[in-house]
DNA sequence: TATGTTTATATGTATGTACATATATTTGAT
DNA sequence: ATCAAATATATGTACATACATATAAACATA
């Protein structure tokens, strides 16, 4: 395993120790519960300060990655969501678990300038355009969801792959893309008139709104989605265990 | 407002700074979107290092309450509310971590034959009682959610307690109860007349629904769990990783 | 044997310093 | 008046350093 930091790279140091931090704590021996290297090696063995290491071990710890405990040392803390495998099946999947039927609607690919958002969690100008996925999907007697879709150009999809296949599929087989981490934020809202139109309800109905932020394993932003949910139709489900 | 440090206490000066940061950053003149003191001067103020109030800053900031500008400034983030399933705190420890004032608008009491849901979960006939509590809670301009609580008897609570405490420490203090998995539904659904009543909007507006299922140590069911969510006043964020 | 006491170890706290870089404003040249 | 360059401002990055403190293990004492 690659345990060095380049300090000629234009990349903060202490993120590449975050990013080496990251991937150190995958291996089993610290996932099993041994304590990583003290700071003070480990930061002489990559060349940079306490300090600097430490910046990248806060972000860990906050993230409730890693448990310090003083005058003992730091390891890797044991998971308390336990719905992680469950939070990783595509739409597809989860409904296909769930014994739900799925007609596709509506498929619509395009090539459009991000808004701000899109462009900030992208990390790119609103100049340069990124890929759109509209898809409207749901039971035969129906729709019940409408997805919006923004994949940074760093991905490399030209828009004309056949998006009928499962999504991370295509990613992960032909474009090595894989997702490893993803923020969500749920919501309920109001129906405007263009989702209600699309979800086939009244304008000013009740919708789950669920953005959800995809990031690859270097935590790079690799999709924007907002998802828009018939109430009653859709229930978000979480478990969790305290550790 | 109190804008001062105390060297000669025994709390370390970081986390004085931090607890200074989140009764500043509610000062409406923050929440209104003006930039902090710059980190120089305001270190000055404190007569505390810049390094030391960065590490203060860095928490809130890691928290989402605080949104850092390189060349421009320090601002408070957009305020609405959130809830992270992975850190496992109450209600009121979630608020009070997000430096939010929650009040109490209601508080209700009361021994009730349960219905056949609650009955069925707790795996008790629907003869026999169960402590029901209920509350409405929120910001000082106005409640943003309320809840319906039903508790399995063989935790003990009397009905007595009082209930202003944060609840699981009341029952894990007094009634040495843990709880340790946490199942939870999240859908989207338009008020009612009476929920609409509770959180002064209109019926059929919509509002995010919350059912969480609490079980202790042994996988026994301990409590039974109704949130009614103002829209747009609760976000529900997750974060999920891959292994 | 049991119980304090020291010591080694690792994280926690705190400061001072220096320079880099993103952003907005001001200044200056054309 | 317009555009480019300088500058002011604030956060971002990075280091060296020093001492405090919690914990466990080794040691010494009664």
């Amino acid at each position: 395993m690659k345990l060095r930091i380049d300090h000629k790279s234009h990349v903060p140091l202490h993120l590449q120790a975050e990013e080496l931090l990251r991937n150190l704590i995958r291996d089993p021996q610290y996932t099993d519960g041994k304590f990583l290297p003290n700071e003070v090696d480990l930061a002489k063995q990559l060349a940079i300060s306490r300090t600097t290491l430490r910046q990248a071990l806060n972000k860990l710890v906050y993230e409730g990655l890693l448990i310090r405990k003083k005058g003992i040392g730091t390891k890797v803390a044991e998971s308390s969501v336990s719905s992680k495998s469950k939070n990783w099946l595509s739409f597809s999947q989860e409904m296909k678990a769930r014994g739900i039927p799925i007609k596709s609607f509506e498929l619509h690919v395009s090539w459009v300038y991000p808004d701000e958002a899109v462009a900030n969690f992208f990390e790119i100008t609103t100049q340069k355009k990124v890929l759109k996925l509209e898809r409207l999907r749901g039971r035969p007697e129906g729709p019940f969801v409408y997805f919006v879709s923004f994949f940074h150009p760093r991905v490399g999809l030209t828009g004309e792959e056949d998006f009928k296949r499962p999504l991370y599929e295509i990613l992960e087989k032909d474009y090595l893309v894989i997702a490893n981490l993803s923020k969500e934020e749920i919501s309920a809202k109001a129906a405007g008139k263009f989702i209600a139109g699309k979800l086939e309800i009244e304008p000013g109905n009740p919708i789950l709104f669920r953005k959800r932020f995809v990031y690859d394993q270097g935590d790079r932003p690799i999709e924007y989605n907002l998802g828009y949910y018939k109430a009653d139709s859709f229930v978000y489900t979480i478990e969790s265990r305290r550790e």
